[in-house]
DNA sequence: CATGGGATTGACT
DNA sequence: GTCAATCCCATGC
């Protein structure tokens, strides 16, 4: 078994920061379609910006579940927003999948998005939801064994990628925390990183 | 019980 | 660049 085999498993088993960044290369998978891992961000209890500092709620509590669940919650009151729980029963922390290169399934992401251009299918986090059909009634389902799947590399993608990490988007709290995760280069994120560190 | 604010997107100027 | 859509739920009275 190879390294890259089983990171997503390992990934489950990190601090929140290390796992978001751990998580770029896996992949997500709900029924035909999936996707590789682009762009990420990390969300913990003792931020502002995460849900948990609320605290236990009635919307807040998989993110105090054990690692591997789904966090799918409605933003904006229009789009679902997938993240993987992780840290201990106990700790509100999870990481926000922001962006996904897609893998399999194009076509039906292009029906569920209407567009086909295929870096507007997955590059945000409420269009990787809907192109991949994921509501809010998979919300506490679990990634490893559920029906939205949290998986390894695909074959040709095993090696770990550069990643370029920057503050989080569209937060207007804790905004001093290097908290995103992107895939060096990769036109699949949701926004562009600031010029200059592409190379 | 009323209110306000989003971890966003797409359409438009 | 601006802005509306639309709804769950945390908060405050």
């Amino acid at each position: 078994m190879s390294a890259a085999a089983d990171r997503h498993r390992r990934a489950l088993e990190l601090p929140v920061v290390e796992a978001a960044a751990a998580l770029v290369g896996c992949t997500i998978t709900h029924g035909e379609c999936s996707g590789l891992i682009v762009e990420t961000e990390a969300y913990h209890e003792t931020e502002p910006a995460c849900h948990a500092f609320a605290g236990l709620t009635p919307r807040t509590w998989p993110l105090f579940e054990a690692p591997g669940l789904a966090y799918v919650y409605r933003s904006y009151g229009i789009h679902a927003l997938l993240n993987v729980v992780v840290e201990p029963a106990g700790d509100g922390a999870a990481v926000l999948i922001r962006a996904l290169e897609p893998l399999a399934g194009i076509h039906h992401m292009v029906e569920r998005r209407g567009r086909t251009s295929p870096t507007d299918l997955c590059s945000g986090p409420g269009k990787l939801t809907q192109a991949l059909g994921i509501g809010l009634e998979l919300n506490a389902t679990p990634l490893l064994g559920g029906p939205v799947a949290l998986g390894p590399p695909p074959p040709g993608h095993d090696a770990e990628p550069v990643l370029v990490a920057g503050p989080r988007i569209g937060i207007t709290r804790a905004i001093e925390l290097p908290w995103r995760f992107c895939a060096a280069g990769n036109r699949n994120v949701s926004r562009p990183w600031p010029p200059g560190l592409l190379g």
